[in-house]
DNA sequence: GCGACAG
DNA sequence: ATCTTGTCGC
């Protein structure tokens, strides 16, 4: 029987792009959410000249302690050779076979993933968000720092204050450019998979601290990029 | 043909 | 993404 692989990654662009619009397809834009008690932040560095792809996953308890302050439940790093460069809208044939074995490692099955990249704010409705959700069957949400298609307003400059990125000649809505800080640049809010984007709204705004990113995103952020926290958990 | 372009 | 010093602010 012909089962349509979720990913390949030694696809040519030309073949990726035809996956992608298979697969956005499948992508759930509606809430499909067990109760949260694990949050989950994504995020992708690289070292040595970008030789190595470093993938990072931090596991968050929810609700945080009264306070604001985000309990660690679990940390994974997980590195290996660098597969292909960096393409602009197939980012995900770069970054996910590298979080999926992150993942693998994880005790803690997440209920809720926040990734640092695009969910269907895509050209083809498939960022690495979506992908990674469809992959693992999660629900995700993708957290960008910039744009990558899409038409907007600028947002007003009260934390919270979001005005929608639309894209084609429908203006589909595919995201909420949010303003996280005050002053700072926005961030681009979208559905990965089985979650609506005023629950994505909801739970980012809900992980916001006095930073421009929500904790997950933030915390494997600096995992990834080896600033704070520690290092590898490599035994 | 000319820009734009997640990380 | 990554390379990097000082600097402004809580």
């Amino acid at each position: 029987m012909t089962t349509t692989p979720l990913h390949d990654w030694n696809l040519s662009p030309k073949d990726a792009i035809a996956l992608q619009k298979r697969l956005a397809g499948r992508v759930e834009r509606e809430d499909r959410l067990a109760e949260v008690r694990h949050l989950a932040g994504v995020d992708i560095g690289f070292e040595q000249d970008g030789e190595i792809t470093r993938a990072a996953v931090v596991v968050l308890a929810w609700p945080p302690e009264i306070g604001g302050e985000f309990s660690v439940v679990e940390r994974v790093v997980h590195r290996e050779p660098t597969r292909m460069p960096y393409i602009p809208g197939l980012l995900s044939f770069r970054e996910v076979p590298a979080a999926l074995a992150a993942f693998e490692r994880l005790n803690v099955r997440p209920d809720l993933v926040m990734v640092d990249g695009q969910g269907i704010a895509h050209p083809r409705r498939l960022g690495v968000a979506s992908h990674l959700g469809l992959w693992l069957d999660l629900p995700t949400i993708g957290v960008a720092k910039s744009r990558l298609c899409g038409r907007h307003a600028e947002p007003g400059a009260e934390r919270g204050e979001w005005t929608a990125l639309v894209d084609g000649a429908d203006d589909e809505v595919i995201a909420a450019v949010l303003r996280s800080r005050p002053r700072v640049k926005p961030i681009f809010v979208s559905t990965g998979h089985r979650v609506s984007l005023p629950t994505a709204l909801e739970w980012v705004t809900a992980c916001l601290w006095r930073t421009k990113l929500p904790e997950p995103t933030r915390l494997a952020d600096r995992l990834a990029s080896r600033r704070g926290g520690e290092g590898d958990q490599t035994p």
